[in-house]
RNA sequence: GGUCCCAUCGUCUAGUCUGGCCUAGGACGGAGCCCUCUCAAGGCUCAGACACGGGUUCAAAUCCCGUUGGGACCA
C-alpha cells in the first residue's frame, strides 16, 4: 500500500464527458497500478451551474464504467468554511488584500491596458490600499509573487518554466464570499493529501498560480502530471457539435464500458502495439510513462470496432441481460417474455459477432423473437421463385414430421434435400433464408432454425413456398 | 493581445529520453483477394506518415535553433 492520493474533481455543470472520463481513467489506473487511493469531489462552488442532476449524472457515469472511489464524493459547497479561513489567514499574513474594483471598472481598465497592447491581467491599483475593513462590495485577491521564475517538472509535459512576471494577481474569494476555482482546488488538494494532481492541460496554465498560492499557505506542493485534450475531427476540442459526448449517450447506444475504456485508455497512452487491454492488465500495465504530451482526435470507427471486439467475445449471460432494455427498445420486451434463458443465450450467441452494438443486436433479434417476420421485397423476387416451392414445401414436411426437432435433425434434412434436388448449398440457402427471417443476412441456417423451433420454422417455409409460387417468372 | 503546450500514415499510436537494429512497426478506417449457406468474423495483400528550413554528427524520426501550423489558458 502506498502513499499516494489521487484525485476527479469534475465540476457538475451538466453531463459527464468522455474527456473527463478519461481523465478520471487515468487518475484511477495510477492509484489501483500503485496501491493508492482514488478520491471523488464534486466542484459545485459555481452555484449558478452547478445542479443536482449533474452530480448524479457523474456518479451514474463512473459506476458504468467501472471507476471506483475510495474517498468521498466530497462536495466544496460543503466546505465553504474552510475556504473562507484559509483565505483569511493569507490576509493575515499579508499574502491577500481586498480590492474594491468594480466589475465595470476592471472591465475598461483592462480594455485600455489592451489597447495599449499590454498583458490583460489585473493592474493592482488596490495591492497597496491597504485596506482593512472594506463597506460594500469587496473581494479577496492574492498577492502574487512577480520575481523569479515557477517551474513545474510536469509528469506529462516535462520542465515547464514560467516567468512569475505573468502571475496575475487572482481573486480568491469574490465579494459573495465564495471561493474561485483556483482557490478552493489548492486548499482542496493540500486538505485532502493528494500527491498527485492528474489533469487536463487546460489547467496547465494555472498550475503556477496554484504553486504560489500553495507556497503562500505553507503546504507541501504535489507533483502535477497535465493530461492532453480530446479533440472533435476538425481538430477543436470535441464537444457537442462533434456527436455525442457524454458516457450515457454511449450506454444508451447500446455500447459496452470495457469498449468505452478500452479506448479512452489508448486515447493518449500505449503499451507498445497492443490495442486490447483487460481492466485487470490496464492495472497493472499503466504508467504515466507513457502518456502521449499531443492531443487526439476522438475516432468513433476504432470505438465502435473495440465494442464489437467486446461484443463478440462477451458472456452470452451478461449479454442477454445487457440486451434486455434494448429489446424493449425495440419493441420486443412483451414477446421475448416467453422465451426461456437458454433461448436467450442461444439468441445472444448467434448474434453476438455480427452486431457492433447492443442496438444493433436488439434489432437483429426481431425475426427470432417476433411471431412475424418482415418481407424484403426485393430479397423475395430475387428468391422466392417458382423452382424453389417445391423444394421447400419439401423441407417443410420432412421437418414436420422428424420425431425430434433439433439443429443437428434439421441439418440433415436439409442437406438430404438438397443432394435429391440436385442442388447445392448456395443455390437453395438464400432462399430458405429468405423465408425464414425475411432478409437475406443471418445467422447460419440451422442456427436460425434452431432459434426458430418447429412450428415457426416449418411455418415460414410454407409461405414462403406459397410466395415463391406466386412470383411470375 | 500575452503566456504556455504540442507536432510520425486520414485517425490512434510504436520508435524520440539512452542517435545507427527504421528502405519507419502495429491498430482503426479504405481497396483487393481467400474462406464461405448469407451477413459477420478470420486469414493474406496493397495504398498511406517522420510539418518545413537550418545546424550538430561518420550517421538524425530521434539532439539543437528557427519557421509554420494546431491547441489551451487569461477576459
Amino acid at each position: 500500500m502506498s502513499n499516494i492520493r489521487v484525485r476527479f474533481a469534475p465540476s457538475p455543470t451538466g453531463y459527464l464527458h468522455i474527456g473527463g472520463v478519461r481523465t478520471a481513467l487515468f487518475n484511477w489506473l495510477f492509484a489501483r497500478h500503485e496501491g493508492g487511493k482514488f478520491i471523488l469531489r464534486i466542484e459545485d462552488t459555481d452555484q449558478s451551474r452547478s445542479t443536482e442532476e449533474a452530480i448524479q449524472a457523474i456518479l451514474d457515469g463512473l459506476r458504468w464504467v467501472g471507476l471506483d472511489w475510495d474517498e468521498g464524493p466530497f462536495r466544496q459547497t460543503d466546505r465553504i468554511e474552510v475556504y473562507r479561513a484559509q483565505a483569511l489567514r493569507l490576509l493575515d499574513q499579508g499574502n491577500a488584500y481586498w480590492c474594491v474594483c468594480s466589475a465595470e471598472e476592471l472591465d475598461a481598465r483592462r480594455k485600455e491596458a489592451q489597447a495599449k497592447g499590454l498583458a490583460l491581467k489585473y493592474d493592482g491599483r488596490c495591492r497597496e490600499r491597504g485596506i482593512t475593513n472594506p463597506t460594500g462590495e469587496a473581494a479577496l485577491r492574492f498577492r502574487a509573487p512577480q520575481d523569479g521564475e515557477t517551474v513545474i517538472e510536469d509528469l506529462v509535459k516535462g520542465r515547464v518554466v514560467f516567468d512569475n512576471s505573468v502571475l496575475d494577481d487572482l481573486i480568491i474569494l469574490r465579494s459573495n464570499g465564495y471561493p474561485t476555482y483556483n482557490f478552493s482546488v489548492v486548499v482542496d488538494d493540500a486538505s485532502m493529501g493528494i500527491t498527485h494532481v492528474i489533469r487536463g492541460d487546460d489547467h496547465l496554465n494555472n498550475t503556477p498560480r496554484q504553486i504560489a498560492m500553495f507556497q503562500a499557505l505553507g503546504f507541501t506542493l504535489p507533483r502535477f502530471g497535465h493530461l492532453s485534450m480530446i479533440m472533435g475531427a476538425d481538430k477543436t476540442r470535441l464537444s457537442k457539435r462533434h456527436g455525442a459526448t457524454s458516457v450515457t449517450a454511449y450506454r444508451e447506444m447500446g455500447y459496452l464500458p470495457e469498449a468505452m475504456i478500452n479506448y479512452l485508455v489508448r486515447l493518449g497512452w500505449s503499451f507498445g502495439d497492443q490495442e486490447v487491454f483487460s481492466i485487470e492488465e490496464l492495472v497493472q500495465k499503466f504508467s504515466l510513462d507513457h502518456v502521449q504530451k499531443s492531443a487526439a482526435v476522438f475516432n468513433p470507427d476504432k470505438l465502435l470496432w473495440l465494442n464489437a471486439h467486446y461484443l463478440r467475445s462477451g458472456e452470452p449471460k451478461r449479454l442477454a441481460s445487457l440486451v434486455e432494455p434494448f429489446l424493449a427498445q425495440a419493441g420486443l420486451g412483451e414477446p421475448v417474455k416467453k422465451f426461456s434463458q437458454t433461448w436467450k443465450e442461444g439468441l445472444v450467441m448467434a448474434l453476438q459477432g455480427r452486431s457492433q452494438t447492443l442496438i444493433e443486436m436488439a434489432e437483429k433479434a426481431k425475426p427470432y423473437v417476433a411471431d412475424n417476420i418482415i418481407l424484403d421485397e426485393s430479397a423475395a423476387r430475387k428468391f422466392l421463385v417458382p423452382a424453389v416451392a417445391p423444394v421447400l414445401e419439401q423441407l417443410a414436411d420432412q421437418l414436420e414430421a422428424l420425431p425430434e426437432f433439433s439443429k443437428t435433425a434439421a441439418e440433415e434434412v436439409f442437406k438430404t434435400i438438397l443432394e435429391s434436388a440436385g442442388m447445392k448449398m448456395g443455390q437453395f440457402a438464400q432462399p430458405a433464408r429468405v423465408a425464414l427471417t425475411g432478409g437475406t443476412a443471418s445467422p447460419g441456417l440451422f442456427d436460425v432454425m434452431d432459434l426458430l423451433g418447429r412450428e415457426r420454422t416449418v411455418s415460414r417455409i410454407r409461405q414462403g413456398a406459397a410466395r415463391a409460387l406466386e412470383a411470375r417468372p
